[in-house]
DNA sequence: CCACTTGCTGACCGACCAGTCATCAATTAA
DNA sequence: TTAATTGATGACTGGTCGGTCAGCAAGTGG
């Protein structure tokens, strides 16, 4: 009967234990937020915290990984694996995640990396090379392809794949910053941006 | 002779507050701060800052709006004001203000507003009336202007004039972050960037 | 049923910091 | 020269928080 005080579950805490920070860390930042609070949260206590992970910022790093990692490898996996064409693509799938994101808990994550990364270079590192690098690296592919194949004109699109993610970025901080006062429709916006960007770059309009 | 320890200079502390408190935020970001950290490097007592501040709040609030007041007053009137057809307004004076942003000293400004914006509902409220919504207005309306005169064709642009800034945004975004582990030719994108919405939107090339 | 291991607790410590205030000294007016 | 004013100081307070650790109790093996 006497519910025990507490229970040993060594191996679901420290995932617990991340859940828990992301959205505490995505609800009032990194130092604003209590590692007490965390612990809280998770239904633990503080100490615990402490034989999980050695440091605050330990924590965070963990936080960053595990919610990040598995929606690069589907991105990724998605642009190399795919059948179509490169336009049909952007305005398929492309759209779909990049609409996506400005809405999702993960641009909360997008302030923490701008808020707190300087203060964490081995942090950024990891990100550049786990997520930016790949994720513009499968970009690059999906351009090469379709300039071999004639479907897009050589530009500098090749050079700059980070002109299809510039819209993304800006949402996320809209929806960051400005979302209160002023809407901005995000949807329509990153999709007239890859609507623009293609009738500048698609090689020929076939009837 | 013996120099005083001080001198009485109310006309000039708050400006030179502000601009202590600018670098000592760009540097350290808000909540890393100390209010005598500020004070400090202004060569004042801490008891003096909060003679002309009532919170460490209203010094941030303080150092936004005189840091950005001038910049955006300056940067409206150059488009309203300009003789210039709207490609090369864009490709010319605009492209030398969006080219500068991300390397100026305004883009840890950037990044206060991302990381600590939330928590300041009220600064945000003014930088979007003050800031954005002024900045976006010019745009708008020099957009409108090349619809009118025949230069540019109707887009969504029209619609969605961030659809200039993004870039500008990303790169920013991206100094703040990426910069240290993978440097990115700002000005080539933006301009790339820039001549790919002109090659798009452009009526007609005239030869 | 007992002894042993170990996941877990929560009180505690030391450091830091926003904001206050009694006091001082530079300046100004009498 | 002196008195009144006020710009400026810096020690202090109350509170917060990261990180520790001595001990407790849930599970485990004999």
């Amino acid at each position: 009967m006497a519910a025990p005080r507490f229970r040993r579950r060594k191996a679901d805490r420290p995932a617990e234990l991340t859940a828990a920070a992301m959205n505490e860390f995505a609800e009032n930042g990194y130092d604003a937020t209590p590692v007490e609070a965390v612990a809280r949260r998770a239904g633990v206590s503080k100490g615990l915290l402490y034989l999980y992970f050695k440091t605050k910022e330990d924590l965070f790093k963990a936080v960053v990984r595990s919610f990040v990692m598995p929606r690069v490898e589907r991105l990724v996996r998605a642009i190399d694996d795919t059948e179509l064409g490169v336009a049909d693509f952007l305005r398929g799938p492309f759209l779909e995640v990049a609409r996506e994101l400005p809405r999702s808990k993960a641009r909360h994550l997008v302030r923490l990396l701008i808020a707190e990364g300087h203060k964490h270079p081995d942090l950024t590192r990891w990100y550049w090379e786990n997520v930016v690098s790949r994720g513009l690296g499968a970009l690059r592919r999906l351009i090469a392809r379709g300039v071999a194949s004639g479907e897009l004109r050589p530009s500098a699109l090749e050079r700059y794949p980070q002109l299809l993610v510039s819209p993304v970025m800006l949402s996320v901080v809209w929806m960051l910053v400005m979302q209160p006062h002023a809407k901005l429709d995000t949807d329509g916006f990153i999709e007239a941006h890859v609507d623009l960007l293609l009738s500048a770059l698609l090689a020929e309009e076939s009837p």
